[in-house]
DNA sequence: CGGCATCCATACCGATACTG
DNA sequence: CAGTATCGGTATGGATGCCG
């Protein structure tokens, strides 16, 4: 049986690129690492970029981020304190894949959303 | 300003792409196309292939699916009644970013799991 | 076989208040 | 500024039972 071109079997669970992929599969996550890619920005900024999250799932996704090595969190002592957030190189070569999924839903949303509202529409006729 | 590389900001909230990618940041969504790359299948056989997704979960991502245009739902007037779902063309141009996106995953997560390690012995340190 | 309806636990998330 | 802590509503997901 053909178990797909990946060595390990995505579809099983508790397997590693699985639970990768499960981070990945996280809206904010995804906007944020997109955000940071121009580069580093503080909690704040951060925060008033990316519209509709809030302070405390930002600072949630911005930790799980920090502890997979995608983004590092630097303190400097100002008063009062600025915290500054960048991506790492690990996160950078993530870079190309995530902004091809950004691009796709860019070029075939109207796809999508005529999809959606041929779906609605032949639903309500029922 | 420089609003991106897109013509549409996908900061912003309502923003047409953020809703696509909002259904693309879907750990079973991602899952269930890529198990249908490689050709049509039947529910319980999707249900059986892609383990620890429940009934009721697989079935609802499947409407989602079916109603973004992605998968198309072909019933079969057997006995018992067989049901068929597949990719559209529309997804199928989706197949590579997502594959990009899980071959990311595959390459690295043994330095996203190095990164966790590091990350909760520094943690409990403290 | 391929679902839908229901019940129920819990995970999530926003709002608010407080701190170094 | 950059968070943590707590509370409460809501959405999510599993388990179970039933049906065409």
């Amino acid at each position: 049986m053909d178990a797909g071109p990946f060595p390990f079997d995505v579809y099983e669970d508790q397997c590693p690129t699985r639970m990768v992929l499960d981070r990945l599969a996280d809206k904010w996550a995804l906007l944020l690492m997109l955000r940071l890619a121009d580069g580093p920005l503080r909690f704040n900024q951060l925060r008033r970029d990316v519209k509709g999250i809030s302070q405390k799932v930002l600072s949630q996704t911005l930790k799980k981020l920090e502890r997979d090595g995608l983004v590092t969190r630097t303190v400097y002592p100002t008063v009062p304190v600025t915290v500054e957030y960048a991506l790492t190189p690990l996160a950078q070569t993530l870079r190309e894949p995530v902004e091809a999924l950004t691009r796709w839903a860019e070029s075939h949303m109207d796809a999508v959303q005529a999809a959606q509202q041929a779906y609605d529409a032949g639903a309500a006729a029922r």
